[in-house]
DNA sequence: ATGACTGGTGTGACCAGA
């Protein structure tokens, strides 16, 4: 079964790029982020064409993410965290499809850092830590997949000195990110390739993508129980070379059928 | 230290992203 999370940024704006991407690669469940629409507009006979079904957290504006699947209807198990209320930006859903327990995420991004943006950012990711504990503890397959915003190491970022003030590399934040990973998540990617510089992210900016000046910010974490599931995973790079292309790459798994 | 791009909103001298 193949996974793939994909930051959009606007699920109608790169519409066009999204069928593209789901019709050569056709993964089986799809996380999105930042459909930057409201409920109402989500391309929803689009996506049911390429062959899915699809729960989504609209937004006017801003953030949005949807759970796609082709394994069978996603069922809507939470879409805001706990603690959260229900009108909170729409940064979370979570769904159980395809035998998996699927949670979707969108971290804030933190900048301008220090300042309520960061401290947002950290109170979100303390909110996410204590869920992902509860998930843990249900001993069920988890898969926790979406943009942190979050730079794990240096080995992320093309050159670290320049991030370092810099909300999706600070200290607090990837001390975080550690301590999630402590809970007993794998990083799926990072798993699969300890030594390799792996990026997700190319800003739209001074030719970052030419450059190959990215990040890795997009991530799976696998709960206990999938992590010698795990076949194979990559980044979907020429996707991001596209024309009218979101600034993330898609990022997909490969996990083995259940025994 | 700043700005460069881009989408969405709305037609801003906008905001927000990473």
């Amino acid at each position: 079964m193949r996974i793939a999370t994909y930051n959009v940024n606007g699920v109608n704006g790169h519409l066009p790029v999204l069928l593209r991407w789901l019709r050569e690669t056709a993964p089986d469940i799809v996380c999105l982020q930042e459909l930057k629409a409201p409920q109402e507009k989500f391309p929803l006979t689009a996506i049911q064409e390429a062959g899915y079904q699809a729960v989504w957290h609209g937004q006017k504006s801003w953030n949005g993410v949807a759970i796609l699947s082709k394994v069978g209807e996603p069922q809507e198990i939470r879409r805001v965290l706990p603690g959260e209320e229900e009108d909170a930006p729409s940064r979370y859903i979570e769904a159980r499809v395809g035998g998996l327990l699927v949670g979707c995420l969108y971290l804030p991004n933190g900048n301008p850092a220090p300042g309520p943006k960061l401290d947002y950012k950290l109170d979100w990711f303390r909110r996410f830590q204590d869920h992902a504990q509860t998930l843990l503890a249900q001993e069920e397959p988890v898969v926790l997949a979406g943009d942190y915003n979050v730079i794990p190491t240096e080995m992320d970022v093309y050159r670290p000195e320049s991030w370092t003030a810099d909300a999706l590399f600070l200290p607090e934040v990837r001390e975080a990110y550690r301590q999630l990973l402590a809970q007993g998540w794998t990083d799926a990617l990072r798993t699969l390739y300890p030594n390799e510089k792996i990026y997700t992210f190319y800003d739209y900016f001074r030719n970052a993508f030419g450059r190959n000046a990215g990040l890795r910010i997009d991530h799976f974490l696998l709960s206990p129980a999938l992590r010698n599931r795990l076949k194979a995973g990559g980044v979907d790079r020429q996707v991001r070379g596209w024309e009218k292309t979101s600034d993330h790459a898609p990022v997909w798994i490969e996990l083995e059928n259940p025994a």
